[in-house]
DNA sequence: CTGAAAGCGCTTACAG
DNA sequence: CTGAAAGCGCTTACAG
């Protein structure tokens, strides 16, 4: 392994000088600093970060909390995995590393603040906590810089989608289609997790746009995000009542469990109701007919929530919560009443 | 921040007393330590990774080469990011944190080589590679301990499933139900990454055994693992023949485009062709009818592949291939024939 | 059983 | 513009 001490040999510099041809720091002749920098190619000399990281204290490491709690599918995640794909992209092309924050370290319990200090962790990103974590916010208190995606937190930047205009902007497409009656089975309603309250709002925003009274029977909450308590849930819905043509669904998964309890009882998509999603899952995509929903723009998300971070870290302070837009993709699951 | 400084001032004993503590090693009187473990804990000690690393050259850091070249879909790919997952569980709990090799630093161009030298890296999964990728190569070389998942790597262990064996239950399945005019819409047969290949062979096994002769015409080579791909190489066969009852798809995705271009045709699954797929994708279970396809065990590979790394980091140089079996799961795709 | 010394590879003031 | 000194927090021989 080669080091700034060989090339300062090789060279006739010093240490120090080599540190400041090699980071463009420093006054250093022009040609100084040609002489290091050619002599390090030639040598084949790779920084070595643990000891730049352990002098400067910093480690060009950025953290990511994510647990995914609610759906234990991990980095099958169909959204958060793709925020993740391009927070990665972006915070790669800045010079930062991904590191999954923890909190186990070997047979060891350790907090993520912990685990952050631990590996000198510049900044994190919050993700997919499990909800309502006080971790969490202790680990926003320690004062490192950190962003969340989806999900808002007291203190930090957020990048979250536009929900309530997105599910608004979703019923709205219903009711172009002439819907009416259209129930709603939304999310698990958390404090902590708020999308789904905002989609419900959305829903309401529209019913009440549109002159239609809000109907506490047609409106059904699961008990999680994934298929089988759509499942659950839509048949809750039916046993109390039929009396619609279109379904709003809190998100994809939810809705391919919804579409699954509905032709059970014989009613089929579209023919006999419509259904619209929320998220924009690639699955949604191998459904037939496939399902129409509002897609959330996780690569832009996760994005930005890098560019802000990045900002963050070159000493920009400014706390700012992005919404970002959800857009319809029409597939094959809402047909025009007659 | 709290150093073994802090605690060896403390208690009174020198760094190197605290050190020896803190780690469990060299002779130090019970009490010795005892006291200075409870000093660690009331003064809020945390390890600082970064210096230990320079110190002794271990950095606990795995590096994961994931760039799914094929799919395109990163941390989505349904297969890859799985067998993540329970990697990523298996290699915390060994005491490990995960970091992702990249070809770049900033702007910079790097080796994957490069990388794991910058950061001090102890050992790396090869993951998901681009094909045929040479760097993956001179990586191996440099002798750093390496495991390879679903891709056998010269010269390393491999946790890989068993493709032939699997492939050919899925066929003998099929032959089960009576089908003898069976078409295959296998993926692209690489050498550089044989899974395709494999499985055609498991195709022609079957073939063989139940003493049905091979027939050419009744095979499709597709372009790219993903549905559209899956998609063209079943025009491509239709163009030829319909005389088959039944069709073995390389994967889900290839089997979701098959579908679809059936569907395009008045060919309906399984009423008129039964599907099985390969891999037990979540899609697939969207589908309608769910698609019967063959299970690969994602979770044991990135289990197994993490335990192998672990041993190896501790001195076991024993190169081995685990192949992992696949297995039948029966969903709606595949009909008995009358 | 315990500690003084040196070192891991780099950077940061500081002095010239 | 250039370099000698000290330090980041830890561990590893080595000596007593």
């Amino acid at each position: 392994m080669v080091t700034i001490y060989d090339i300062a040999k090789a060279t006739g510099f010093s240490p120090p000088s080599v540190s400041k041809a090699l980071n463009g720091t420093g006054g250093l002749s022009a040609e100084s600093r040609e002489i290091i920098l050619k002599t390090a190619v030639e040598m084949g000399y790779t920084p070595n970060m643990t000891a730049r990281a352990l002098s400067t204290s910093r480690s060009n490491l950025i953290g990511v909390i994510y647990e995914d709690y609610y759906m234990l599918m991990g980095f099958k995640h169909p959204l958060f995995s793709e925020i993740l794909n391009s927070f990665r992209t972006v915070i790669e092309n800045g010079g930062y590393d991904l590191l999954f924050l923890s909190r186990t370290l070997g047979e060891r319990k350790m907090t993520y603040s912990d685990h952050c200090r631990f590996r000198n962790v510049d900044g994190v990103l919050i993700l997919n906590p499990v909800p309502g974590d006080h971790e969490i916010f202790r680990l926003v208190d320690t004062g490192i810089p950190c962003v969340s995606a989806n999900e808002p937190i007291a203190g930090i930047s957020t990048v979250i989608t536009e929900n309530i205009s997105g599910a608004k902007e979703g019923m709205d497409y219903l009711m172009r289609l002439g819907h009416r009656k259209i129930a709603c089975i939304s999310g698990p309603l958390l404090k902590t997790a708020p999308a789904a309250m905002e989609r419900l709002i959305g829903y309401r925003e529209s019913l009440a746009e549109n002159g239609i009274e809000y109907d506490e029977n047609l409106v059904e909450e699961s008990r999680f995000w994934h298929a089988q308590a759509g499942y659950e849930a839509a048949v809750r819905l039916l046993s109390r009542t039929t009396g619609f043509t279109a379904i709003f669904a809190g998100n994809d998964t939810l809705a391919n469990g919804i579409k699954l309890a509905l032709e059970d009882n014989g009613i089929y998509i579209p023919h006999d109701v419509s259904l619209i999603g929320f998220d924009g899952d690639d699955n949604g995509a191998f459904m037939t007919p496939a399902l129409t929903t509002m897609r959330q723009d996780s690569a832009l998300i996760g994005a930005k929530a890098a560019e802000i971070l990045i900002r963050r870290l070159s000493g920009h302070l400014e706390v700012e919560t992005v919404r970002i837009p959800a857009t319809l993709l029409e597939r094959g699951s809402c047909r025009p009443l007659l």
